[in-house]
DNA sequence: ATACAAATGTTGTATTTACAACATTTGTGA
DNA sequence: TCACAAATGTTGTAAATACAACATTTGTAT
């Protein structure tokens, strides 16, 4: 790379740290170069994952987004995915609870984003700051044991408060989906999982298929307890028939 | 303003925590607006400070941060002071309470630091974190509806769990300290230390001396409540002397 | 100096946005 | 119900951007 054109861009970054938004007619002007080598420059930034790209222009990355080298993993546009796959599930649900896990954020960051005035039970602080963006929504965070592991509520507490409650929906998590059923790698927060399933009236599993088959100490709930399994790709095999077998709908039904 | 508008140009908000830039046709569409709706939208909410404005959309507002991060740069050196001044009193104490706000936050470091063994019942995500690095201390997350800018769980839920639960001590924080009292400025955080000071056997007010002499609606005890006021100076005037008709012993004594 | 590749500029066209003016719909109080 | 204001939509035009194709300049190795 040419010595003008990595200090040019390195202008652009310059400028973009006192500015918040730039737009390209006024780079190429300031720099006198074309509009076309401003472009050609924000895409090759953009693709070091040193900023954003806007129509006209580009704006600073910013603080809360993925680190670069996390750009490429997987399953970050997966659990996005199976995040908006859940909305249509629960559109006219007026009292949700919401697990824990990487999932169930994702899950609340897009109900933050597309509903209002709903009440969500919840155990999980990423999940409630989530959700805080959105002043028309109510959050009722349960009491327990903080785990600062898993940034959640735990314990006989939290069982216990649940059991004075009842939602139209329960969106939960899983670190293995087993064959006769959807467990967690901690006991306590399956504890916490299986009371919220009978508080719900309904419950959704949201999982990757990284999840597919494996198993772990804390099955929370039979298939027959659960109404929809949302992930992003299709189970197979011994999987596959339990799901069926229990009626679980699996969404989204094709890839 | 009509109900519509004030929430779509909430989902604009909320849409704007997952991505980093939208566009105008783009949020035209998904929200099913004309793109024009959506351009008067966007500069209205750009008057208000709460994005950025882009050619072609908006980016999500760079610059400021909540106001709950602000007051965490004010009197710094003091609230550690006054801290270092707490654990003293608190040396045998096995069960706490620990209300919310900059200064408690402080306390509880000051605790995680110092002591071990103890059960902490909390009702700030800022004191959890705080003492959630040492794992001796157990933490008691209080349940309640979240108030984002407070961190902090609040209402009905949280008083009548307080009233189940006992402690030995309990540190609270204060908006203002008052002739007859110390007082928050949100009615229902002010509730919920009344409960706080009902289930301690004894109560610590902790707070600066930018407090000194100021009122705010919420008194939540009356100082013949309150055991002890841990400040950075000593309080004069009218103050003081409430302070001493009701034997609330001030520390430190002496600067 | 020559040849080749990289970098940049130029041009033309299709898209997209911005903006203003005006029309229409919706909401609200008398 | 009527009247009025707020909110939203529609339309037409000007300006800006995106993109692709190609031309030109610059850099560099042999």
């Amino acid at each position: 790379m040419s010595n003008v054109k990595s200090s040019r861009q390195t202008r652009i970054l310059a400028e973009l740290v006192n500015t918040p938004s730039l737009r390209v007619a006024e780079l190429a002007q300031q720099l006198d170069v074309s509009t076309e080598t401003i472009r050609r420059d924000l895409d090759a930034l953009t693709e070091l994952g040193l900023l954003n790209r806007t129509y006209g222009g580009a704006i600073r990355r910013l603080s809360s987004e993925p680190p670069v080298h996390e750009r490429h993993n997987l399953f970050i546009a997966e659990r996005g995915r199976i995040a908006a796959a859940v909305l249509p599930l629960i559109t006219s649900a007026k009292v949700l609870i919401i697990g824990s896990g990487a999932t169930t954020v994702h899950v609340a960051q897009r109900i933050a984003a597309q509903m209002q005035d709903v009440t969500v039970i919840a155990h999980s602080f990423g999940v409630a700051q989530a959700l805080a963006v959105n002043r028309t929504i109510k959050i009722l965070m349960l009491p327990g044991s903080y785990n600062a592991d898993e940034d959640t509520m735990l314990g006989a507490h939290t069982v216990a408060f649940l059991n004075n409650l009842y939602a139209d929906t329960a969106i939960l998590g899983a670190s293995g989906l087993g064959n006769d059923g959807p467990s967690d790698a901690l006991l306590e927060t399956g504890a916490v999982y299986t009371a919220m399933v009978a508080r719900a009236a309904r419950t959704l599993v949201v999982a990757d298929h990284s999840k597919f088959s494996l198993v772990f100490p804390a099955r929370y709930a039979a298939w027959r307890q659960i109404n929809h399994l949302v992930t992003d790709e299709p189970p197979e095999g011994a999987l596959l028939k339990a799901l069926q077998e229990n009626h679980v709908a699996i969404e989204p039904v094709s890839t």
